[in-house]
DNA sequence: GTCCGATTACTCGATCCAGAGTACTCCGTG
DNA sequence: CACGGAGTACTCTGGATCGAGTAATCGGAC
């Protein structure tokens, strides 16, 4: 049981709201934002609510009463199970306890970097790497912070973040130190395969052309090349 | 035009892949595989169908002919248009080159952490960090990585999350250390908070008690109070 | 020569989710 | 006292996504 709905953390996040107390969905979203979780948990209503839903389905939180306040619209107020709090504590065990892997946009885009030229490379890099400063700027001058003096606690996953900016600046910013060096390993291949590219040559005459120029750096390429491509027409 | 369906990267690696020559969806997912795109762009046949048909729709891509080889099943091959050439640009330039929010369930994990005591968590963490350790021998040994003398141009990606990777090991490990030595800040208080828990008190109790017995440190829930809970019954 | 398991090539259906839309109320402003 | 804008509290819809399922074929082992 508790097998496949662990995809969304908001869940996890409603789970540990009302483990505190009773709440209908408003309120947490609220209580979510006024604790910064939004920066660390994607919140948005229409999945809030069906987050909810789906949780009282599985019986892990119960509606506990509607109440309606004045004219305002009815709010249903719900409160987590036994059945809850047990998944509640495994799910965030899981969490801590065993990396999952992530699919980001960036790594996406690295992967497919060699669609574009070096020199475009180096043009888009430095406008990310000019925003990522930025980023640590306001950082540091505490303008993404809390209140003064807000615990370190509640605070942890803003510095986990801070950790992954500053990596990730130094790695474009190294990566854009050898490219414009032209240190970076194959980058007069890549150039020559774009150069080809760009003076109208088919894909499968730029491979040949390039096996000729390149012939060591390209030597990976024979190794698979019997399995590559058994039938090829 | 063109404007909100840029959520799946996969879609921009199908248009980098008919870039370079038609293909049928299936032979776009083995080539990834070959490629080793499969580590950085999250690829299954549910959502490569999907999306192959969305580009279509969007006139990104158009079927060129279906062919049957053999008595084998029918195998649509597509080709990019000019339109998307120009989506595949603007995507990916936009990708290198403006960083966006991710959120990651160690993120979210991260800032739940309060749900348990300081002594659970060093214990889940240990977990973690002994598994990350494991995840760096292995790209440290290569068995992560593709057939000799690959060029770099084809693995950045894996490089910059073995960054990351360091840069979680650091922190999980430098966490670790503050959480066992005491030296963490607002320890004292997580801890008695979570004794008062396990004794029963109500949440509202703990409140109560945790604010007498750490003023200092609980002074900036004062400034908040009054905007938080206006109407509280 | 037939059986097994891997590979090829998709299809399907049940969620999931984002974001726009709705509707009502409260509060201040002129 | 009419108006506008912010806040409260959801609802709806259509597309995205995931993973299991299907069905055929091929190559090798026995």
């Amino acid at each position: 049981m508790a097998g496949r709905t662990r995809a969304n953390p908001l869940a996890l996040a409603v789970l540990g709201l009302l483990y505190e107390r009773p709440m209908h969905p408003y309120e947490m979203s609220s209580t979510l934002r006024e604790r910064r979780k939004e920066d660390s948990i994607k919140l948005n209503y229409g999945s809030l609510y069906s987050v909810v839903e789906s949780l009282q389905k599985r019986g892990l939180i119960t509606a506990r009463e509607t109440v309606r306040e004045g004219r305002r619209p009815e709010r249903t107020v719900y409160e987590i199970t036994e059945a809850g709090t047990t998944e509640m504590t495994d799910w965030l065990s899981d969490l801590l306890a065993r990396p999952v892997k992530e699919f980001t946009q960036f790594e996406a885009a690295l992967s497919l970097m060699p669609i574009f030229g070096p020199d475009e490379v180096v043009t888009l890099l430095e406008t990310r790497l000019r925003s990522l400063r930025e980023q640590r700027l306001a950082y540091d001058h505490g303008t993404a912070s809390a209140p003064a003096n807000f615990p370190r606690l509640f605070l942890i996953e803003a510095e986990f973040k801070y950790a992954l900016l500053r990596t990730e600046i130094e790695f474009v910013s190294a990566l854009l130190d050898e490219l414009r060096a032209g240190t970076f390993e194959g980058v007069a291949l890549w150039r020559r395969m774009h150069e080809l590219r760009g003076e109208g040559h088919s894909p499968e005459a730029v491979e040949q052309l390039l096996a000729e120029e390149f012939k060591e750096e390209l030597s990976w390429l024979s190794e698979l090349s019997d399995t590559q491509r058994p039938e090829q027409g």
